[in-house]
DNA sequence: GTGCGTTAGACAGATTCTCTGTCTAATCTG
DNA sequence: CAGATTAGACAGAGAATCTGTCTAACGCAC
């Protein structure tokens, strides 16, 4: 087959793929370890949630979907046992989303994996590319997260 | 408020928020000129159409969606007049999803939108450090697109 | 050329995800 | 205290995605 012309990739393709692709080996490994009931928008949510739980809000905002869609993406973590829902007791109306014991393995299997993933891109390109990558997108959060 | 402490981010979020940035700032350039029948999900596949048409299968791997969400997108493009779908002369079984003359305006918006937004983030880090970002992606991009 | 495995893409159906809108309770502010 | 804001739940609709199946066309080995 005659190879199709490629146009030359912009910047916001480039950032997608790479974002896909560590989304993409995270979750296939956590499938391959036989973990089947967790969905990459669940993950997605689920990979926000702070050290001491976080608010749905909190996780909405960060995972740039609205409060209801990430209300619903907890409901089914949180039936599936890898959250529970805590009072906040710094406001009452707040909840605060954990994770649970039995979340702790799928972490430490998405987080291997992506150590490994980044270690595999430190090999292709080199880790002082890798860090500037890094700590250039971390100063443009400034302006690219209207959430701090 | 106090405010609540912030995990170190990773670079799959800032990935994901960077990408998101660029895509939001598009969708509602377009979305602000009075264009409203055009989904993200739909731009998404219709911004991986080459300048002489793409297979659904493409724009499928392209977007790292299934051929089905795939061509279920571009029938909504299609219905919209925004792609049309002609034979491909190199392979009667495929179809090329080519953009139509009621797309450009479309493509030109968002275009623009994008620059105003890499102009900003020139301003922000500077020209070096995000040309950096771009070269060291593009070249990942070898092990991150396993499609090439 | 015939036959077999592969590929492009359509169709059907189900599930998952996301949104708008509305509501209550709690908090914050002047 | 009164009004505005915030957290998040509930309801319902719509969009996006998937698996599975099917047909037509291609490619290749024989």
């Amino acid at each position: 087959m005659v190879p199709r012309e490629r146009q030359d990739p912009n910047l916001g393709i480039l950032l997608f793929v790479t974002y896909r692709a560590l989304e993409r080996r995270a979750h296939e490994a956590v499938v391959a370890s036989g973990i089947t009931d967790i969905t990459p928008a669940q993950a997605r949510v689920a990979a926000r949630i702070g050290p001491h739980g976080s608010r749905v809000s909190d996780l909405a905002e960060q995972a740039r979907v609205t409060k209801q869609s990430a209300g619903f993406l907890v409901d089914h973590l949180e039936a599936a046992g890898y959250v529970e829902r805590v009072p906040d007791p710094a406001d009452r109306r707040a909840r605060l989303v954990r994770l649970t014991p039995r979340a702790d393995r799928v972490v430490k299997i998405a987080n291997a994996e992506v150590e490994r993933a980044l270690a595999e891109w430190v090999d292709h390109v080199g880790a002082d590319r890798l860090l500037q990558v890094y700590e250039t997108l971390r100063d443009l959060r400034e302006i690219t997260d209207p959430w701090r």
